[in-house]
DNA sequence: AAGTCGGGGGA
DNA sequence: TCCCCAGACTT
């Protein structure tokens, strides 16, 4: 087992990418790197790094930003309660660390958004204290090269994992062996087609040995995916229009949408009229449409949604209904679900 | 233990 | 299509 940690930081030391956070040792941007990162590849979160970095140098920045503005910066990305659970941090560590960000693994632990691995990663690369990361990447290698068939979404595998990295971190080179674990799965044991001819395991390698390599990582569960149906009321009123911000539990938390019903089932234009969500806004009347987009389908990782967008006419305004009334020049302001930015540069809307 | 939370990219 | 990504949180 002495091998693993000896040829991977070697390996690491002469592979590693050139990143922005590799070249720092302000634990702050380190922090913001690894909740970007989660469950986000590398080439997708760079860029939304170096906004952050740019708009909030430092912890105390963070804090005092407007919410909006956070998500704003985030937008596109996904998985929102990141962003919301990265400014509510930065301002638990402004209040409660004097905005010094903690240096001991449970402190780390305990700030929203942080789990094991997001906190053992901080706390070795950071700060060299030893506990091992776990997370895609480090499955996918120790199955690999260990040949372990333990599901790695079940509890047994979890700590069967965690367990195993652990007896493998060589205790002063926490920062580089974690680093260099994640770095080698991304860019050699990688999901699809590993460059298993020039791994520097293939000799030891017991997944190799046995060609179970595409077979490892096991994994137990899949996901349900479920279709929603999304018709977008859009008010345009001389030059305004109205949008609203989501709450509660469902998808896209703290984003902005249009007034929206929802349904079940596919919805046409009549159908849509006859709603009683919709007669009853005005009172029995039918609106005016005066525009009915093309069906936009957007896929996420549980949901295929089916959105409509439809324009109705100013007379009917909602101005009975509890919608923000924005200038549509002032559109790009807020942040929206990647589905209504595409809908938003259509209409040229935004630009 | 199972569900839920985004969006992009590769094969 | 399906799978995965420097996972965390809620139920």
């Amino acid at each position: 087992m002495d091998f693993f940690a000896k040829r991977l930081i070697k390996w690491y030391n002469f592979n590693k990418r050139e990143l922005p956070w590799r070249s720092t040792s302000d634990p702050y941007k380190i922090w913001l790197s690894e909740i970007i990162l989660q469950q986000t590849q590398v080439n997708q979160g760079l860029s939304y790094y170096l906004k952050f970095i740019e708009h909030f140098p430092t912890v105390k920045d963070l804090a005092k930003a407007p919410e909006d503005k956070v998500m704003k910066l985030w937008q596109g990305l996904g998985y929102y309660s990141r962003a919301r659970n990265l400014h509510e941090a930065a301002k638990t560590i402004v209040k409660e660390h004097n905005a010094g960000f903690p240096q001991s693994y449970n402190e780390i632990r305990a700030l929203k958004g942080v789990g094991d691995y997001t906190a053992a990663a901080i706390a070795s690369i950071a700060y060299g204290l030893p506990h091992a990361v776990v997370d895609g990447n480090v499955y996918r290698v120790l199955s690999r090269v260990f040949e372990i068939e333990t599901p790695i979404d079940s509890t047994a595998g979890k700590k069967e994992f965690y367990e195993l990295a652990n007896e493998l971190l060589p205790k002063k080179s926490a920062a580089d062996f974690n680093q260099a674990i994640m770095e080698f799965g991304a860019l050699y044991c990688r999901p699809q087609n590993p460059d298993c001819a020039n791994c520097i395991f293939n000799d030891k390698c017991e997944a190799f040995r046995t060609q179970k390599v595409n077979q490892l990582p096991v994994k137990a569960k899949k996901t349900k995916v479920k279709d929603r149906y999304l018709n977008y009321i859009v008010f345009v009123d001389n030059g305004y229009t109205y949008i609203n911000k989501r709450e509660g539990k469902d998808i896209w938390k703290s984003l902005y949408e249009f007034y929206l019903i929802e349904s079940d089932k596919r919805n046409n234009e009549a159908n849509l009229l006859k709603s009683k969500e919709l007669v009853k806004i005005w009172k029995g009347k039918a609106p005016r449409i005066i525009n009915v987009s093309k069906e936009y389908k957007h896929i996420l990782s549980h949901q295929n949604l089916h959105a409509r967008f439809y324009q109705i006419a100013l007379e009917n305004s909602p101005h009975h209904l509890k919608l923000k009334k924005v200038k549509i020049a002032q559109l790009n302001k807020y942040a929206f679900p990647r589905l209504i930015e595409k809908y938003l540069k259509d209409e040229d809307l935004i630009k």
